[in-house]
DNA sequence: GTAATAGTGTCTTTAAGACATTATGGA
DNA sequence: TCCATAATGTCTTAAAGACACTATTAC
């Protein structure tokens, strides 16, 4: 006779956004054992009447305190190793938000804090290197390499600038996700050559602060997808 | 407070093979309610023990009655809908796998029956087209859009066939899963110009039924990326 | 003016598309 | 010998790589 124990299903969170140039992730500081102190990626469970993705939503509304959170989301996988929370028996089903630069976040009711760290002084193995509650820093490394990897055949790199958008300000975007500078005239080649990809205004941006000409505004396309696809260097 | 309401958690299988040079997945009939009668993936519930993806392959075993199970297995994704079972509150895991031409399925305990259903027989409107069990035809649809995107980025067609294998073989599988043959001359420079894709034995295979020259016969490579991917016709 | 950044142009290289051609083996 | 199929070769086209160059604005 087949079984079917009761386990405890959450959705786990990782909110990136591009501060200061760097791509950035959303932590909360855990206030309750286990794991009290260390940071972890925001989440909660998942109630009876919703479904994983409305969960997501839901917990992404709370823990950033944006209402209309305007960027995108999508399931990563599920995480169910039977030991991953020492309390009890959760299954997470973890998602990938994007985002354009927030407001610092309000904390949730379960966070003592919350806070955006650039992806790389958590990846790194300094001593100041925070360890990541739960199997977090694997959900992290999963979600980090999705998010590289979309922006190679979608359109998703879009969703971390706030339109209207300049293709300088698009292109600092893959330089944050992928560590390295596509090359200026490619790049510029590529994206205007997809068609749908972004649509010109005919209004011009702010000069940088070092002067410069005025960069054309964009807004985005109504393509999803890049083919072929534009290549990490 | 934070509220975590008990769910079953199970996985649901979409295991792939070519019979007869078309694309084939597992399925079983139902015995029991809800959905008696009706065609399933296989599935079932995971143990205290185990994680997802443990279950998968013990289901995979149970179900095929095949006990070193040669081929690949991979999540999917995590469905999760209230009420996708109208017992109770399952959410279900659902993974792929694919398989060279296997024996036909012993039926598993749960199961009626089960055998292998060409997909194009399953996903046509037609009225002999059968009503799969649950969201089950939705798991099958992003299974199979799973191994048709990867086919192109990586080596896993291999696994569709059983070794030493011949290049005709393999572009039966592209042809089989994409639906229409990849051009030979192109595929065989694709193929071979991947360096790990496939390595050459000194054997040939048998001729052809209707004639013809003796194909070289190959192993799976190590590499498992195709850079660039190889493209969709 | 100079420095910094936005934008354009072009030559080279890589790889795919679209074939034609040759080779092998059974009926 | 004829047919089916394995295997190779080649010309064309698409697109990326790697630059050099021009244009605009703050200081």
């Amino acid at each position: 006779m087949t079984t079917h124990p009761p386990f405890a299903v959450a959705v786990d969170l990782a909110v990136f956004t591009i501060r200061d140039g760097a791509l950035a992730v959303l932590l909360v500081e855990r206030g309750d054992p286990p794991y009290a102190g260390s940071w972890a990626l925001p989440g909660g469970f998942v109630e009876p009447d919703e479904d994983a993705e409305q969960a997501a939503w839901r917990e992404l509304a709370e823990e950033t305190g944006v209402e209309r959170f305007g960027g995108h989301l999508e399931q990563l996988r599920t995480y169910s190793a039977p030991d991953r929370d020492p309390r009890m028996r959760v299954v997470s089903v973890a998602h990938v938000a994007l985002a354009p630069d927030l407001p610092d976040p309000i904390a949730g009711t379960d966070a003592a804090s919350a806070r955006w760290w650039a992806v790389d002084d958590l990846l790194g193995d300094g001593p100041d290197t925070p360890t990541l509650a739960f199997d977090h820093r694997t959900i992290l490394i999963d979600a980090l390499e999705r998010v590289r990897a979309k922006l190679e055949y979608t359109t998703l790199a879009t969703e971390f600038v706030a339109e209207p958008f300049t293709l300088p300000e698009l292109r600092r975007v893959y330089t944050a996700v992928w560590g390295t500078p596509p090359d200026l005239g490619n790049f510029r080649r590529k994206v205007l050559g997809t068609e749908g990809f972004v649509v010109p205004t005919d209004a011009r941006g702010e000069a940088s602060g070092s002067g410069g000409p005025r960069a054309l505004l964009y807004r985005r396309g109504p393509a999803s997808l890049i083919q072929p696809p534009m290549v990490r260097g």
